[in-house]
DNA sequence: TTGATTTCTTGATTAAAATCAACCCTTTCT
DNA sequence: AGAAAGGGTTGATTTTAATCAAGAAATCAA
C-alpha cells in the first residue's frame, strides 16, 4: 500500500477495509505548480485537498489591497475553506501553492457519494471542521506569546516551510513583534 | 397559518409548499422558563431552535471562572452552537435562556430526515452557518467602533435586549470602551 | 419607599502592541 | 559581480484600549 494514501487515511478517520477501498476509488491525484490556485475568491470551494507534497497559502486581500494570511498548509494537510465548502456560498479566500504541490482530491459530490455509501464518512465532516476551529485560534484575542507558542507546539512545521512575516500574518500580528517574541522564547 | 410558523420560514429559505408542509410536520414547539438551559458545555448540540418569544445567551466560562459571552440571540434567530452541532462534538458553551422564551425545535434527525425527501433543505446549512460567521466577525481585529457600527447596522434589537456589560462582553471590549463609543457615535 | 446592589459613565493611568525608522543580512536577478 | 529587493532585527515613539478609581443612575428587594 502506498504511503500517501496511508498518510491520507490515518488523517481521515476510522474506516473499515472496505471503505478504505471506497475512498481511494473516489480520490483523484494531481500536481499543481508553484504560485498556481487551489481556490479563487469568488468561486464555491467544492473540493478538499489533501497535501502530499509541498506547501500552500490560503489569503484574504483586504480594501487596502493588503494581504492577510488565513490559513497556512503543509504536507498531510487538509486544505479547503471550509466556510465556503459548508455554506455552499462564494469564498472571500484564495488558496495559492506556495511551492510545487501535489495533492489527493475530494470532491463534495464524491463525499455525498460515499456517505450515501457508509455513514462512517460523516467523520469527514469532523476532520474537515477542524481546520476551521484552528483558525478561529488565531482570530482570538491571545496574546502574541500564546499564539506563537501554539504554533511550536500544534504546527511546528509552519515555522520551517514559510517566511517570519507570513507566519506573523497568520498569527495576526506584526513581523517586528513576531521577532520580539521568538527572541524571548529562544533565550528566556 | 400563524405568524410564528410564517416568521420561521422567512427566516429558513425557499420552500415550495409540500415541502413547506413537510417541514411544519418535523417541527416541535416549546416553552422555557427565564435561566433554563437550552444547551450545556459539554453535550452535543444535537437540536436547533428558532426563537418565538423571548431573548438567551450563549456564554462561555473560562479558567478564571469568567463569563464570555459569544452570542445573543433574539426573537426570530435561530438558536444553536454551529460548531458543536457540524462537528457533533461536545460544545464548550452554554446557552441559557435570559427571559422566558417559546421556540420552534428542529433536532438534527429531523433535519436529516427532511434532507432525505428534498435536497431543498439544504439550505438550512447555510442558514445556520450565519450565526457562526456572524460571532467570528467579533473576535476579529476590528476596532470597538467599527464593532459598534455593527451591531448597531445588523443585529440593533440587541441593544434594546440585553445589559451594556453584556454587549460589550459580547464584542470583546471592555463596558467602558463600550461606553465611550456610544458616547462619540450619539454626538459625534 | 428606602436601602442595597448592580450598571453605567467619566477621567486618569498603565500596558501592550503597532508603527516608524535604521540597519544588516540574504537571496535573486541581470 | 553588483545592484536590487525582500526579510529580519532592534530601538524609539505613538496609538489603542484595558485597567483603575470614583461617582451617578438605575434596578431590585425587603
Amino acid at each position: 500500500m502506498d504511503t500517501n494514501f496511508s498518510d491520507l487515511l490515518s488523517r481521515a478517520g476510522q474506516f473499515s477495509e472496505e471503505e478504505q477501498q471506497l475512498l481511494r476509488e473516489e480520490l483523484q491525484f494531481h500536481t499543481f505548480t508553484k504560485e498556481e490556485y487551489l481556490l479563487i475568491e469568488g468561486t464555491v470551494c467544492s473540493k478538499v485537498y489533501f497535501l502530499v507534497k509541498g506547501s500552500a497559502v490560503q489569503y484574504v486581500i483586504d480594501e487596502e489591497e493588503e494581504r492577510h494570511i488565513i490559513d497556512l498548509h503543509v504536507v498531510r494537510d487538509w486544505v479547503l475553506d471550509h466556510q465556503s465548502f459548508t455554506a455552499r456560498q462564494p469564498s472571500k479566500h484564495s488558496i495559492q501553492c506556495y511551492e510545487d504541490c501535489t495533492a489527493y482530491i475530494l470532491s463534495i459530490e464524491a463525499i455525498h457519494r460515499l456517505i450515501a455509501k457508509s455513514q462512517a464518512f460523516f467523520q469527514l465532516g469532523k476532520i474537515l471542521g477542524e481546520t476551521a476551529n484552528r483558525i478561529q485560534f488565531f482570530d482570538q484575542k491571545h496574546s502574541p506569546d500564546e499564539k506563537y507558542r501554539s504554533v511550536v507546539k500544534n504546527r511546528p512545521a509552519l515555522l520551517q516551510s514559510f517566511p517570519q512575516k507570513y507566519i506573523a500574518s497568520y498569527l495576526k500580528i506584526s513581523p517586528e513583534t513576531l521577532s520580539r517574541v521568538r527572541g524571548r522564547f529562544l533565550n528566556p
